[in-house]
DNA sequence: CGTCTAGTTTGACTGATGTCTATTCAGTGG
DNA sequence: CCACTGAATAGACATCAGTCAAACTAGACG
């Protein structure tokens, strides 16, 4: 439906990082506001509970599934789920006992933009 | 499947990485490939020495432009350089007493493809 | 209240990372 | 051959990041 004015008040104002970073150069600042999320994906880790997260059916996972997928202990896991939820790529909710997470499509879909190679490259 | 020789994973093959990170949940292999990438575009220096690279005009950057673009010492910008240029998502080639990186579209491209959001992704 | 289960936080340890200075390597040109 | 410049390497150092065990918090349910 309607998109809410959601906002993450840990992650930075990245409204004006839509640009490919091929397009022109990126300032110090949007830089500085980009590299944590780049950052948190720079786990393999991090990047497998990222994707178990996104491809779920229903759009949300427990954590209780995401520990089971993984040869760490709870703790480790619950770390990594902190690191994605304050660079903004994932939401937490609670639901009784359970926690479940789900991504932000939108914060994919910039940092996908970002890396993004028009096709008038320059060669 | 026939095991292929195990590869060097600085710069691995990709090729079974370019779906939505979305689409299906990355295993621990496609996983373990991916994230130097990311980890890579993790630091704000190489977020900007890549874009500066990638936004120049004729496709290349001489480093000693590089340089002057950040208040770093050469070898600090030196190693950054290695490092993007050891995950693939850039080149360097010597002509006479200076060196000339350009971007790696591919390498880009296979990044914002996998960070890709489907329109039909779940919600 | 007591207890059980699900998750998170804390603290410690170890290994990786960013930066610098000093040194070395690669080409150019006197 | 030697000196000079652009760039990369080596080593040192301080900080950060991933992991675990132990302790803690939040609900559910007798």
């Amino acid at each position: 439906m309607s998109k809410q004015p959601v906002r993450i008040a840990s992650l930075g104002d990245l409204d004006d990082c839509r640009v490919p970073l091929v397009t022109e150069p990126l300032s110090a600042s949007q830089a500085d506001r980009l590299a944590p999320s780049f950052k948190a994906l720079g786990d393999p880790v991090r990047l497998r509970l990222l994707s178990l997260i996104a491809s779920h059916a229903g759009g949300e996972v427990c954590v209780c599934d995401l520990t089971d997928a993984f040869d760490l202990t709870a703790p480790t896991i619950s770390h990594h789920l902190k690191v994605l939820k304050e660079t903004g790529l994932v939401t937490a909710e609670r639901r009784g006992t359970w926690v479940y997470y789900r991504i932000r499509p939108e914060a994919l879909a910039l940092l996908s933009t970002v890396l993004a190679v028009p096709q008038e490259a320059p060669a």
